[in-house]
DNA sequence: ATTATCTATAGATCTATAGATAATGC
DNA sequence: ATTATCTATAGATCTATAGATAATGC
């Protein structure tokens, strides 16, 4: 029936990795299974095993490559807006790391320390933007935010956060999110530190 | 071994009700197996299925438990701040709602069905709180910042968010919501609607 | 000859059910 | 007698592996 497929393992490796970014986002590590993957990415599942070696190190690999691709592209002035619009605008909605990261909320070691990892790459990123002394915990309610909100439009499906122009839901957001990043905290004192 | 439970099925159930809640939202619902259900809370594994007829039907039982005892208490005024703080304090992590919810963004149309509900009976909540004319879209917007500072807080671990005292997050995060709810949109003019 | 691909299946779960056992209420 | 509880297991997954097959490179 299906005729086998075209030896070229760095094409099949491509498009596993492909197959397993948009499913887990959609669907989440354990809802996702090695064989949906392959199914999708037109591969045997054995493939999957000989390439990655496990359903696990599968998903490093996928969350490993979405955040690079992520974060190294341009100045961090206008990450916000940019990871927002990312995020709403109907293309490439969930094969984003913060997706993925989302869907996959597990329990293994492995996935946690991903998760940790690259969440710290996206905090570098957002707590240079504030010159206030709590700036990470600052750009941890920033993440939380972008987090938030791609929860939320996936669970409550069509209502106003999945349905909204992504402009009026910027408009929103980025006045807060400055208000957030520059308001001076009413701190004790600076001179009794 | 272990001597027969006493007979009282009331209790059983709601043994079964908090090991669920517990559980669910500690791992979310696919890492949390019945066994483990019934084995945390002292109950046979098949009285699960007896008293509640399936996985998905104990989990309905368990968010619609969570969500109305979470609602039913105060004015909607102090809504963001009890939530927040319920969330952020030590004790009670994890037993509310909003968690369950979160850890457990499944596919299924039972879980789906719940996740909506629910999340319009906070929606309601919210949107009371601000006079502005897309008062639904921000109040989307006030819970999705909650839930994804639940969500970084159980990912990012020890870091800030978790570890930070909860005055410090409320005193950034009230501020900006203030803002975001009250703040007048830009729209293109009242006069011309 | 090497290596990508495929088939077939072992072994480990996990949900759910059927039917036996034992504690309470009358 | 009624009903809560327990035992045992069917049946359906799902990950992972062992070993056969077939396409390319020299």
């Amino acid at each position: 029936m299906t005729e086998p497929r075209k030896r070229d393992s760095a094409a099949s490796k491509e498009a596993l990795l492909d197959a397993a970014r948009d499913l887990f986002a959609e669907r989440g590590y354990d809802r996702t299974t090695v064989r949906d993957i392959a199914r999708q990415a037109g591969v045997n599942q054995a493939l999957l095993f000989r390439y990655f070696g496990s359903k696990e190190a599968l998903f490093a690999a996928v969350v490993a490559r979405s955040g690079r691709d992520q974060l190294a592209q341009d100045p961090p002035d206008l990450l916000v807006a940019r990871i927002l619009r990312g995020m709403l605008d109907k293309e490439h909605q969930g094969d984003h790391a913060v997706q993925i990261m989302l869907r996959s909320s597990g329990e293994d070691a492995v996935a946690k320390e991903i998760h940790e990892q690259l969440g710290q790459d996206y905090i570098r990123a957002l707590s240079a933007l504030t010159g206030q002394p709590d700036a990470d915990l600052r750009a941890h309610l920033v993440l939380a935010w972008i987090v938030g909100i791609d929860v939320v439009r996936s669970v409550a499906g069509s209502e106003p956060l999945a349905g909204a122009d992504s402009d009026d839901v910027m408009a929103c957001v980025l006045p807060a999110v400055r208000m957030l990043l520059e308001q001076v905290r009413d701190v004790p004192s600076e001179t009794d530190a």
